[in-house]
DNA sequence: CATCCCTGTGGCTATCTGCCGCAGGTGATT
DNA sequence: AATCACCTGCGGCAGATAGCCACAGGGATG
């Protein structure tokens, strides 16, 4: 099944690279895309069948894409993704037409497993064969915490700030945490 | 629409009675269910507009209640209402043709709003901005908890598995409430 | 019936957390 | 220089939490 085109839509370059080389081995063909013109721009070229968007879209909001999108390719598939997840967001962003709704961080195998779900077309199993633990909770709290210490700049009073914890306990989870630099797959 | 039915359905007799209270007052005409047999057969009855339907039902699950629901009388308008609210089960509940999802505590006002809200979804796009802070560590756990305890269809020895914990301590986690400290735009 | 897997529960200890306080560092303002 | 207003690291302490063990009951299944 690698001639399933995906397209991944957000201004974090970073995330979109990492994101496209998991999913790029995981027998996908991605492309993409860091605004929203960009992204009309190549669904209308490539008719991807798979979408992966990103709800904050820079000064756009990622929700207005989903209909444009679907116009453009009626059998796509839209994945949301936001780091800024609510519930009022991933309802509306459901009832917009998008066929799921995950939170960063996630690990790839979470995102092929919700682009997925529900394909019929997708014949192929060996794609979705990766049902390896869905992120412990260690992890996703390691995770979660590097992306916005990152955001703080390094800052950890501002960091426990914003995650709504106490510096002390931040300071003695990352001085027990082992700075591991490449864990495992994707991520 | 004095005449509008509207069928709450929540095991909880307590909070049904006083949210039917509240609704009727407010020129619906209310009737209650306590399980899902009793909302198939009111349905089937009634054939209400309205329907505010809670997530856990017993030893039921809600959700697989808005198809059944929806056969029963296409134009139903079913709002999701739990007190352990998450975006899986949200994105969930929307899925299968929930109107709207709410989190308990709620107030009739918000109930009606969401019942009444039109298909205007598109007209509004202030309502949906992202919320600025990131996920507080607690309440990223709990989303992840009860994503992969939906993908684990409510099972907690699985989940607590998956997830890389004690299943004692999922539980009670789970007993626990819902973390909620900055309700932000939701709920 | 035996077996397996689920769930709820209680108790124990080890660890973690929140919340103090203190000392030192940096940079801007007075 | 003194004074803020931040930051960082660290120690201590009481209370919350996690992991682990055990047991009892439910519900399938062979």
């Amino acid at each position: 099944m690698s001639d399933q085109q995906l397209l991944i839509i957000d201004d974090d370059a970073t995330f979109a690279r990492v994101l496209a080389r998991a999913l790029g081995s995981r027998g996908f063909e991605v492309i993409t895309a860091s605004n929203a013109d960009e992204a009309r721009a190549l669904t209308r070229r490539h008719q991807p069948r798979y979408c992966v968007l990103d709800l904050k879209l820079g000064e756009e909001n990622g929700l207005r894409l989903i209909p444009e999108l679907q116009a453009l390719v009626p059998e796509i598939r839209v994945l949301l993704l936001t780091g800024y997840a609510s519930i009022a967001t991933a309802v509306e962003a459901i009832k917009r037409g998008a066929h799921d709704y995950l939170s960063k961080p996630v690990d790839a195998d979470a995102v092929v497993r919700a682009l997925l779900d529900g394909d019929t077309n997708a014949g192929d199993d060996e794609l979705i064969d990766a049902p390896e633990a869905p992120l412990a909770l260690r992890r996703l709290e390691w995770e979660h915490i590097q992306r916005v210490l990152t955001e703080c700049d390094g800052n950890i009073s501002e960091t426990a700030r914003r995650l709504g914890m106490h510096r002390r306990t931040l300071q003695r989870k990352l001085s027990k945490h082992p700075v591991r630099e490449r864990p495992d797959s994707e991520d």
